[in-house]
DNA sequence: CTTGACGGCTAACTGCGTTAGCCTTAGAGT
DNA sequence: ACTCTAAGGCTAACGCAGTTAGCCGTCAAG
């Protein structure tokens, strides 16, 4: 019913930077998965180069694009931790290390993570083909489309508010998520 | 194995606010909705009441606190539409009605839903149980209060990224929101 | 009649993203 | 060898954000 999917397909090129273009880039996610979002300025980012921020403008048109290069970093590295996860088997057995490892990338780099799925985004900036790239290894595991945007979304769901400390002080989420994947597993093992 | 949920309780008494708080918070509120949370300025509100920014401060100790008093009210008027929805009833015949209701409701307010569920939320100063309050619907649909975890996520996980424009533009929400429900109200059913 | 709280005001500060315009440097073209 | 231009730095400044300090009128309570 289901196109098979490559799980193993390389990502997109990703998007050609100066040396100068890298380093700011490089500075940018230090300062940001350091401290947070809110002292990923321009002002900063000048500083930690020795330079100053209207300077910053000369290799990107705005901060806006300078974000946009880490949530393509932050796509790739997420798509490329879930295909390492699954390496190829699609089926139920997969669906827990999956979503651990889901769960494990936006843990390591919450502030990343967050950069990366929260807000409107500029899909047509985006280097092309990159967020379904991202996207498919659910789509491996799962098959069917609708489900594995469920999983998806449910995934996000749980990291998004873990992050945020949104959930009550005791709560065990080790056990929320494993009776996600026990769910998930279980509706993908019967609509086969 | 897990405490009788009271889906019919009252909420939690509101914080008492004056009488020009109350205008301000109106206000507030309207200019959220309607213009987004850019649009959310102190400078902004005090325009609207004919009045200048400096003096909101004589009634609130910070733009915090006005959006504050709107979180709680969108978790009372959540909290309130789910109840309504499934009066009473907890059984896997709830989880599609539990769903449709909380993904109307975001959708009916996007910018509120946003404010009052997306970052890091000083729970300290909300109004006391406001929070549980708010999600004991799912807890009492759901009875597990793990799966009841995993279920909420995943709704807020799905309204976050619809209302974002993170899905791809061909998505058929519809039939993802059928098949997270289906997967919960399976494993409901099957946990029983 | 006085006093003090309430609630408005103006002026101003800091920090943000951003723009305009200047200047130095280095390499390419003739 | 000279010129020209592009690259990439700089300072000054703008507009807007939240916020603070301090002044002043009003009005009810003592």
């Amino acid at each position: 019913m289901t196109a098979r999917i490559d799980a193993s397909a390389p990502a997109p090129p990703p998007r050609v930077l100066s040396d100068r273009a890298t380093e700011i880039v490089l500075v940018a996610r230090r300062v940001l998965e350091a401290e947070g979002p809110d002292a990923l300025t321009m002002r900063r980012v000048g500083d930690e180069l020795g330079m100053k921020a209207p300077s910053l403008y000369k290799h990107f048109t705005d901060k806006a694009a300078i974000e946009l290069v880490l949530v393509e970093q932050g796509l790739v590295e997420m798509g490329q931790a879930l295909r390492d996860a699954i390496h190829g088997r699609a089926c139920a057995s997969a669906v827990r290390p999956l979503l651990d490892t889901y769960r494990g990338v936006a843990r390591a780099h919450p502030n990343l993570y967050r950069l990366t799925t929260v807000g409107r985004l500029r899909r047509a900036e985006l280097v092309p083909a990159l967020e379904d790239w991202a996207g498919e290894p659910f789509l491996a595991v799962i098959g069917d489309p609708y489900l594995a945007q469920a999983v998806w979304s449910a995934a996000h769901g749980m990291v998004i508010l873990e992050l945020d400390g949104r959930y009550p002080p005791d709560s065990d989420l080790d056990r929320t998520w494993r009776a996600a994947a026990d769910a998930f597993r279980a509706a993908l093992s019967r609509g086969r």
